[in-house]
RNA sequence: UGCCCUGUAGUUCAAUGGCAGAACGCUUGGCUUUGAAUCAAGAGACGAUGGUUCGAAUCCAUCCAGGGCUACCA
């Protein structure tokens, strides 16, 4: 279906490879920190380190970067490693922590120190902060700096057996405080914490820091080629700083790669969860949010969301993409395998005057182009339901709609002609009249007649009623999280409402399916055979409306 | 008054010194019992200025614009 996918990390790992610079084949990995629910920008780094790995015969690591106990849960490792397993890849036994190297980074550490390389500090979290300098002025060197590695070495040890204060100490690389980079400024390696962790219980008081473990990790692992997201780009050269400085015989190249911006969305960890927090949303995996939990509920499938990644494509520019892309890969996705029924969302009562009797039992191909997909049984009768939208007492040529005194194609059943319009007493229609053309039965058409429009319906007893929910963006602005959140919230970004859907959908429980003319539509986690609850995944391309 | 990264159609990406292409979006037309799908056509871009070169989107310089960096987070 899609050719070979190009970009600058795949292109350059063709080069490690026809080079002999990658000794076997590549691996790469997935380094989540386990304090938060996945989202799309997620899945793009997903499907670019386990797809590479599958197309160059790789292989790669689900790591969960675990050095913060504070932050993190086994509830997050559960449901991360839950999303990309849905998402379609398999880690298969290289699910790792960081966390399992604590011991061996504990000991690179003491090499550190023993080399002369860093140092334990005295200095509080303030004091370091103030004598880092700026983006514009060197910063000073800490009075603690130039401590024997005797006492060094000491003192770090027993930060390890916990017999120092939290904050009290940590141990520093020894770099430089005047480097631009302000990275490279002495960095912290370690920090204490009397804290649980997840994994390791109470066995550390002590916790490396992420430009220290992850460098660290994607060495033992073999990792040939560590790709992350921009703003790690200044932390490559401490990322080879550490590599260098320990006795480590591999040493893998930090390949930074831009973010994923989708317009009308945030993937700041920061803002979704004051939008879960909030209530602004209703969880995690709220339809309208770009979490693979939400994504899920809202019925996209996830190959859609690997055909999203794939043709977003994978460069160093900031970028912000258009939802229209996502539409499009969801349909495209959904577009061949979905079976096709009506509901009518916002039903008006349609008298079929000139109908008398028994319904007459109609069939319908469930798809026009899949017959895979079998048919279905509709019934036509006195009793109808069109969309409220589909009726203007006049309307322009291009609108097509039912008209007073025009005529319409029921898909898949007759022609009907408006007659007469009921109205409330604000003039809004609450029922239509209309007469049946008896020899337009659909298949068997002798009327004669060419109805401009064809309209989705239901026969009152063909149908059960159901709640449909329909969704637009959750912010209004194209880029969300610069101002006011309440000022970019859109207040209509989810609609329910009370309709009617073909019985068969109920009676079978289609989970996903095609509501024509409406779009396509999931069957919601709260949906029961009593009170049916459809999402709408995303709606039909349309023009003029 | 620092360091790093990035500038190609509306958007996201190709073109790796040799005719600027694609996808999505948009416009128009065909088909159609879904304003869908599908088919066909079309409009639309190298941030700027110099330089190197037979030849520059590509190399160099300067400028401009955007992003990132000042956590004992990752």
């Amino acid at each position: 279906m899609s050719s070979a996918i190009s970009d600058f990390i795949r292109n350059r790992i063709r080069d490690d490879i026809e080079n002999d610079v990658v000794d076997g084949s590549i691996v790469t990995r997935f380094p989540p920190h386990p304090n938060g629910y996945l989202h799309i920008g997620h899945a793009k780094s997903i499907c670019l380190n386990f797809g590479v790995a599958k197309e160059f015969g790789g292989k790669t690591y689900l790591r969960f970067d675990d050095t913060n106990p504070l932050k993190e849960s086994t509830e997050f490792v559960a449901s991360i490693q839950e999303d990309v397993r849905w998402l379609g890849f398999d880690w298969e036994d290289r699910l790792t922590f960081a966390s399992d190297y604590f011991d061996q980074l504990y000991g690179f550490a003491e090499q550190l120190v023993e080399s002369g390389r860093a140092y334990v500090c005295d200095l509080s979290a303030d004091e370091i902060r103030a004598t880092r300098g700026t983006l514009t002025e060197p910063g000073s060197n800490s009075p603690y700096r130039e401590r024997s590695v005797a006492e060094n070495l000491d003192l770090f040890r027993h930060m390890r057996a916990g017999e120092f204060e939290e904050g009290s100490r940590v141990l520093r690389a020894k770099i430089d405080m005047a480097s631009p980079n302000l990275h490279l400024r002495d960095p912290v390696l370690y920090r204490i914490m009397h804290a649980k962790h997840h994994r390791t219980g109470n066995k550390w008081c002590i916790y490396p820091m992420y430009d220290f473990t992850h460098c660290i990790c994607d060495a033992l692992e073999g990792i040939t080629h560590s790709l992350c997201t921009l703003e790690f780009e200044d932390n490559r050269p401490l990322y080879d700083w550490v590599l260098e400085n320990v006795s480590i015989n591999f040493h893998p190249p930090q390949i930074e790669f831009s973010r994923l911006g989708l317009e009308f969305n945030v993937m700041s960890k920061r803002i979704l969860t004051t939008l879960v927090d909030d209530g602004h949303v209703d969880g995690w995996d709220d339809p309208r949010l770009p979490t693979i939990s939400g994504l899920r509920r809202r019925g996209v499938p996830p190959e859609a969301i690997r055909d999203f990644c794939a043709r977003v494509g994978v460069t160093k520019q900031v970028n912000l993409i258009e939802t229209s892309l996502l539409d499009f890969c969801v349909r495209n996705a959904l577009e061949d395998t979905s079976p096709r029924a009506m509901a009518v969302i916002d039903p008006l009562p349609v008298d079929v005057i000139n109908f008398e009797g028994d319904d007459i039992a109609l069939e319908a191909p469930n798809h026009s182009k899949n017959p895979d997909l079998g048919i279905r049984q509709l019934s036509f009768g006195k009793e109808l339901f069109i969309e409220r939208s589909d009726f203007l007492e006049s309307a322009s040529k291009k609108q097509r709609k039912l008209t007073l005194n025009g005529i319409a194609r029921l898909r898949y059943g007759f022609i009907v002609e408006c007659v007469d319009v009921v109205k409330d007493s604000e003039g809004n229609p609450t029922e239509l009249k209309v007469k049946y053309v008896p020899e337009s039965r659909s298949g068997q058409d002798t009327s004669g007649l060419k109805p401009r429009s064809t309209l989705h319906w239901v026969s009152g007893a063909n149908a059960v009623s159901a709640k449909f929910r329909l969704f637009e963006h959750l912010f209004n602005v194209r880029e969300p999280g610069q101002g006011d959140l309440g000022d970019e919230l859109n207040p209509t970004s989810k609609i329910e409402k009370d309709g009617l859907v073909e019985k068969v959908v109920i009676d079978e429980a289609w989970d996903r399916c095609q509501f024509e003319r409406n779009g396509y539509f999931v069957r919601e986690s709260d949906s029961t055979a009593a009170t049916p609850v459809f999402n709408r995944i995303v709606s039909l391309s349309s023009g003029v409306r």
